[in-house]
RNA sequence: CGGGGAGUGGCGCAGCCCGGCAGCGCGCCUCGUUCGGGACGAGGAGGUCGGAGGUUCAAAUCCUCUCUCCCCGACCA
């Protein structure tokens, strides 16, 4: 491409609230713009980086055998009734009517479509398993889009969903999308940690998650540094001690302007692990109590997940005094009628628990004896530091961005659909279903955040835009000929190349090709030329580790580098292919 | 949706408190000089001050309503 004639511009600084390093050297470099919130353009830069990344993502689903199609955008609401989503999910997807006032929803993910065509299709046991992808379109309403391409509410996305005889049939598939996924990250040079995860509304019981360790991620990790316990804080768990004593009799003590737990703590001098706290959520108009010990915090995620709902607010003073209770010294003793969620530490005996008094508390307090939970369940919000279940190593907490996923979708959606086949003794069976994605542009954005330095872009050659970067210097029209004669040599050699034949000072043209962060730069101009050709230099070297080459050399060369490069990729790959586990 | 912030030439910003000629840097155009790391000089073009209503002799500035965008929290690739 000559950028005298590219539709581009490079700017000098990013449009204000353009917060996330990613979002602004993509936008700077021209790789996209902005339209609305969460809705952005990809420029001719983009366009190309993102064909890249979809065509490693082809490679590697190919390489599984998971082939490619593509399913609609716009979809009739009648397999969403039929899943009953279409009343589920909530206003993320949006919904609109076409001419006849036919319901139909821009698809925020595919699973209805991709269950109804098998359904209508497959018969036998000797038809599955398979899988297959599309990289399409999606539109999720989120309710705050941020990050540039980080989080969007029109993106691309690889989806992929395999169909399979049973359990362990689907196992060995979702084993090579494990496989095929680190990968694919390996050769974006991005490095992730796979962690469990829930399976949040896509509905399944078992999913990992492919992410990348970012402050500006929006997932809390906790990995045990032992290597064995490594998952998403909504589904982590820790080792609880439930200490073996007698329970003690109940009794109520004075805590004066004690509305706190570590008010009550220290007043009554014990530790917050001898103290029961009390949480109201507002769920649907109806007051939950939560009871956790003193020492935890309860974690929203597990608590929505158990209620099975996504809608969890704290509850108001009012709903709160409905009840019986009183705020800053409640407890659920004494209460009927309330809908009470202990956690498992809340077994802990004999705890200092509110009386439902002002300024009055209750001592040994026991769950089970003094009142009722009509759920007890773990739902502890696990921090750094709390011990590992498997082996009490405190963990490590940390943030990223979920690059991947792989979910196990059982029968969510083939059961509702009725998705079966006949085994080879005439019995029905439903189909077993996973679904896996990867979200194109923020992979983009994520290696963005991770290739670059001080002066702009640095991608890995599977990623780029282009091969190569030709930085013409000068208008002498000999220089103009021969770095013409060298775009055209290097695009007849099958190889990606930007020509920056534009009239610009060099350090304009430097500039910008930092910015761009083409993987390899030549630069031709008088100097150059006299020393005997053009000059080569790659993107993550530094300026003056250039090599001179003479122009009838310079294809060969690039061609070598850019082996090594695809090749320094590829043994990543290879490494990580190692790592995928094998049970 | 709750909390916080911002809308002024293409981009970044000042001006607003205290109403009185719409400004600065970058970019853009023309000419000349430059030409290996965002050149220099001279001259120029370009703005419904997000929108609507109001107050006033007079509104970017004050008031009301509204739209949009960003950031922090609940969702997910």
């Amino acid at each position: 491409m000559r950028m005298s004639k590219l539709f581009v511009s490079t700017l000098r600084d990013a449009p204000a609230g353009t917060d996330t390093v990613s979002a602004q050297l993509l936008t700077r470099a021209g790789y996209q713009r902005q339209l609305g919130s969460g809705i952005y353009s990809l420029l001719p830069f983009g366009e190309r980086s993102a064909r890249r990344i979809e065509q490693v993502l082809r490679e590697e689903m190919e390489a599984i055998d998971c082939y490619e199609l593509s399913m609609p955008f716009v979809q009739p609401s009648d397999l969403w009734k039929e899943t009953a989503r279409w009343d589920r999910v909530g206003p993320e997807m949006i919904r609109l009517q076409d001419r006849s006032e036919r319901d139909m929803v821009l698809a925020p993910t595919h699973e209805e479509v991709a269950t109804d065509l098998v359904r209508r299709s497959v018969q036998s046991y000797r038809e599955l398993p398979f899988s297959f992808f599309q990289i399409q379109t999606k539109f999720r309403d989120e309710p705050r889009p941020r990050g540039g391409l980080l989080r969007c509410r029109e993106f691309t996305m690889k989806d992929a969903y395999s169909f399979s005889l049973d359990r362990d049939d689907f196992l060995r598939i979702y084993r090579e999308f494990h496989r095929a996924y680190l990968r694919i990250f390996a050769r974006f040079d991005l490095p992730v940690v796979v962690v469990e995860a829930s399976g949040g509304y896509m509905g399944s019981d078992i999913s990992l998650q492919f992410t990348y360790e970012s402050e500006i991620g929006e997932d809390t990790l906790l990995i045990s540094p032992n290597g064995n316990y490594s998952v998403n804080a909504e589904v982590a768990t820790t080792t609880l001690e439930i200490p073996d004593e007698e329970l003690l009799e109940m009794e109520e003590v004075a805590t004066p302007d004690c509305k706190t737990i570590e008010d009550v703590a220290q007043f009554l001098d014990v530790p917050t692990s001898r103290t029961l706290k009390a949480m109201f959520f507002n769920v649907r108009d109806e007051l939950v109590f939560v009871t956790i010990r003193g020492d935890r915090e309860v974690s929203e995620e597990k608590l929505s997940e158990l209620l099975s709902t996504d809608v969890l607010e704290f509850a108001d003073a009012d709903l709160i005094r409905a009840s019986g209770a009183v705020p800053g010294y409640a407890s659920p003793v004494g209460l009927t009628g309330v809908k009470v969620v202990a956690d498992e530490s809340a077994r802990t005996p004999n705890l200092v628990a509110g009386a439902n008094k002002v300024d009055y508390h209750l001592l040994n307090v026991n769950l089970g004896r003094d009142y009722e939970a009509d759920v007890v369940a773990d739902i502890t919000q696990v921090r750094g530091g709390m011990p590992s279940p498997v082996d009490g190593a405190p963990l490590v907490e940390s943030r990223g961005i979920e690059v991947g996923n792989i979910f196990s979708l059982g029968t969510t959606y083939s059961g509702p659909l009725n998705a079966t086949y006949l085994d080879d003794e005439d019995r029905e069976h439903t189909i077993i279903m996973g679904s896996y994605g990867i979200g194109v542009g923020r992979n983009l954005a994520t290696i963005a955040e991770h290739h670059h330095d001080d002066a702009g872009l640095k991608w890995p050659l599977s990623v780029a835009p282009f091969d190569v970067h030709i930085v013409a210097l000068g208008n002498d029209e000999a220089i103009q000929n021969e770095a013409d004669n060298l775009y055209d040599a290097l695009m007849a050699g099958g190889i990606d190349t930007l020509y920056d034949d534009r009239a610009a000072s060099p350090g304009v043209k430097f500039a910008d090709a930092d910015l761009i962060g083409v993987p390899i730069r030549i630069t031709v101009s008088s100097r150059s030329l006299q020393a005997g050709g053009a000059e080569i230099k790659r993107r993550d070297q530094d300026r003056d580790a250039s090599v001179i080459v003479a122009l009838d050399g310079v294809i060969e060369h690039v061609q070598t580098e850019r082996q090594a490069l695809l090749g320094n990729l590829e043994s990543l790959a290879k490494e990580a292919e190692a790592r995928t586990p094998t049970d």
